[in-house]
DNA sequence: TCATCATAACTTGTTGCCAAGCTAGTGAAT
DNA sequence: ATTCACTAGCTTGGCAACAAGTTATGATGA
């Protein structure tokens, strides 16, 4: 068994912190005096520190030191439901704020085209919605719906904030929706860039449709990344 | 805006994983290589590639090389359900297996003695079983239960294998339970141990309990850790 | 007395160098 | 021809030395 030193003093560190250990702002010890302390290189605190940062719980200042990140408000979250993003946030008593951010073509994909019941032929749009509590990003609400469906999407797709309003605009009132599939990944760089956060934030993707109950159509395929760090999540219990 | 090149090569690396470049045990380009064509000092790449072992898509071996690691097998997973954890796994066809690693009494802890409805002087034991598929450790299930509800618990916990059946034999019949609280969160040293898994394995943890329907009485607080790279999970849609 | 500057002693940030491990090739000894 | 030991050149692993930024202190001079 090798036991890994950064490890070890990033478990310790983490400990401290979520025992409350340091105040918000407070200066941690300098990777010196863990250094000694620990009786290992410094390089050793420094990565332990730097994995730390890059998992939000600190920041540093070149010159001065670390210090402790103040924590994301946690959000409680219910997963699943016919609900919009929009009617929980508010309901819960949020400062939420919606964003659009842009409706674009995207290139054949065969799992999105499958799931959308429609031919390579077809074009695809992906409108893109950002949801911000407080100014900060939490979550990135992509929806990606066929032109054969909705004609007018590409003008149309850029100034939607509510899909749920555009499908009933567009003479579909009533809809229902498959199991959804949740999983877990990193963000890349156009994420991290999006939704403002550090490389080590795991993400929570909760991937589902919209189908309109009248018809069995699928109207939607639906992508919401969440940042792991702004919310606690609850499945309902059947 | 910085732009981190450590990042950069890193989401380079982790895609082309993802689209199939590299086979499993084919080698990667050195250190050397790699710094060279980015024109970057070696520590960077070498970084990149420190971050990819530790989220588990490669091992490396001093003197020859990096090497992609066979992927874990996905099991897709129901979150929620009254079924117990055993009946997915055998009904979903995977080698499976549960092995008790132990039953401990634990400190007084406000939030579990709080879900539990028992009072700080009664004792409380942590029951928990290791979930292995093919002999790979994939979760880890702790069950909380008052010696107050079951007086032999200290004796039976380490022999148990489900909890329904010790139920069942101690008179409870029907149960039930509350909403499920999802987090996600990395391993702690005892973790990884446990679950076998590298530093930067995401780790989705759901609790809930169980409810005895006749009287609605608590009889267990439970947590279960899952590795986030061992399942895709679904929820019903209601 | 007060303002200014140089400096020393800390902090975090960067990278080059050497150690350790593996392998294939070379050539001497059998 | 075969075996063995050595070595050169690659790989990853580890860390010390240096760079850059900040701050407090104290000497200097108006």
């Amino acid at each position: 068994m090798k036991l890994d030193v950064e490890l070890m003093i990033l478990d310790e560190l983490i400990q401290e912190i979520v025992q409350g250990k340091y105040q918000v702002n407070e200066q941690f010890p300098s990777e010196n005096e863990l250094s000694q302390k620990y009786n290992v290189p410094r390089i050793k605190v420094r990565n332990a520190f730097l994995k730390l940062e890059e998992m939000g719980y600190i920041y540093s200042q070149q010159g001065k030191g670390r210090y402790l990140k103040d924590k994301q408000l946690k959000i409680k979250l219910h997963l699943t439901g016919a609900q919009s993003f929009t009617e929980k946030m508010t309901e819960a008593g949020y400062a939420f704020e919606s964003k659009n951010i842009g409706c674009e073509k995207i290139t054949y994909h065969p799992r999105i085209y499958s799931i959308l019941q429609v031919s390579p032929e077809d074009e695809v749009f992906k409108i893109s919605r950002l949801r911000m509590i407080d100014g900060k990003p939490i979550a990135l609400h992509s929806s990606f719906v066929a032109k054969s469906i909705f004609p007018n999407i590409e003008q149309d797709g850029s100034r939607l904030s509510s899909m749920f309003a555009y499908y009933r605009e567009n003479g579909w009132t009533e809809f229902t929706s498959s199991d959804s599939h949740l999983s877990i990944s990193f963000p890349t760089s156009e994420e991290r860039s999006i939704l403002q956060c550090p490389s080590l934030i795991p993400l929570l993707i909760v991937e589902s449709d919209c189908i309109a109950a009248s018809q069995h159509k699928v109207l939607e395929y639906t992508k919401i990344i969440y940042r792991s760090d702004s919310f606690t999540y609850k499945i309902p219990s059947e």
